[in-house]
DNA sequence: ACCTGAACACCGTTCAAGT
DNA sequence: ACCTGAACACCGTTCAAGT
């Protein structure tokens, strides 16, 4: 009811409409993503979020997979820089996490990482990190260059496996479905009966370093033909 | 304009409308999705195909997710079964690869493969026969009921990142766009610009069958705390 | 060059009413 | 119990017209 038009404010206090710049797309969408998930990044939210029309954002964005993109790439630059010093190995584990972090926190878009090659800056910028930890810690030039694949890859698939159960990882519901199965699984899958409480043991993150272990021993200890 | 009126059909012969059932809802699904892609997978287009109300299908599917994980189980069930005799690793290597055969043949379903935790019975028969593998291969119960997860994830994940490129797996648009960005890496990115040529290299064949091995060879060497 | 509104061709899901 | 049509509340993308 009450508006307030009269009095006029300084340009600079209260800018009635933030110029529309690649930027405020993704700043916008990254909020939106934090707050209502991935279902409502759409053109039509962000447009209105904005306050435009969703026709101006193809100004900026060809399609809604870039969208996607330009989205994850974003993410990935708010990793903090990897630290000086200190064994490979243990920095490896740093880093790795750090990108685990990431995920977790935006498991929806973290499904599509691997989907169209994920070749943004930031991501150039991981890889470019996993190489040089591998090359410190003695790893060949053909292994690490395999081999930055296959761990990136893997870190990506768990994170996206794990979604947000952060260090419990213990009590979703899809896990308590796995575990009534594997109860039910008696005779039909015997390994599944024998081995499913192991199968579910441990915290996310023993799994975690368990897992890099295993990549990081495996291409060491694995030549490239 | 001339239709074929009189005439009755015996009803064996020619059934008008097929009766509305599970199966038949995700049998039309996968032909559509093999015709059209997972993008005209929805239940409207599923539901005309089958000469119904899109509402209907609501008695058989809960909602989307529910439908997409049937399609996938029903994708996984058509695996052929592990071969009987012969070495563990090579049987390993072969079940791993018909798993990659499968997602191949349907990239888009793969990339949602591990979203919420993939439990139909189809995969937990690869669970099981994962499992017979490792345990045939020496693996101790332990490091096997944490390795299997990781073995399927890996291959998962690289089944999605490299969608349908059969053997070849070097002339994609979105490969000649990562390589042109590895030239341009220079010096922001040493380790890229140096090991470039050989991150590209390989059949995907090769590079399957080196992080099979790395994999293996990881669990095999990497105990649990 | 950028922005806009309107139009086109779709979606998933729910629900009251039928059989 | 199952099927249906209609309704609700959305989508992405294109394009002619404006500025």
């Amino acid at each position: 009811m009450t508006d307030e038009p009269v009095v006029p404010r300084s340009r600079r206090e209260r800018p009635a409409k933030p110029p529309l710049t690649r930027e405020a797309i993704i700043g916008t969408a990254l909020a939106i993503l934090a707050e209502e998930g991935l279902g409502k990044v759409t053109m039509r939210r962000i447009a209105s979020a904005l306050d435009t029309g969703h026709a101006s954002l193809y100004v900026y964005v060809r399609d809604t997979e870039d969208l996607h993109a330009q989205i994850l790439d974003e993410l990935l630059g708010r990793m903090p820089p990897i630290s000086r010093g200190g064994d490979w190995r243990a920095r490896m584990h740093e880093l790795l996490a750090s990108y685990t972090r990431v995920l977790h926190q935006h498991p929806e878009i973290a499904r599509m990482t691997r989907a169209g090659h994920p070749v943004g800056p930031h991501y150039f910028a991981l890889v470019e990190s996993t190489l040089e930890l591998l090359n410190e810690g003695g790893v060949g030039d053909d292994e690490a260059a395999w081999g930055v694949d296959l761990l990136l890859s893997a870190v990506t698939a768990n994170a996206v496996e794990h979604g947000t159960d952060d260090f419990a990882g213990k009590n979703d519901d899809a896990l308590i479905a796995t575990a009534g199965q594997i109860a039910t699984a008696g005779t039909q899958y015997p390994h599944i009966a024998r081995l499913g409480d192991s199968m579910l043991s441990g915290s996310a993150a023993e799994r975690f370093e368990w897992g890099v272990d295993v990549l990081l021993n495996g291409i060491l200890g694995t030549g490239r033909a």
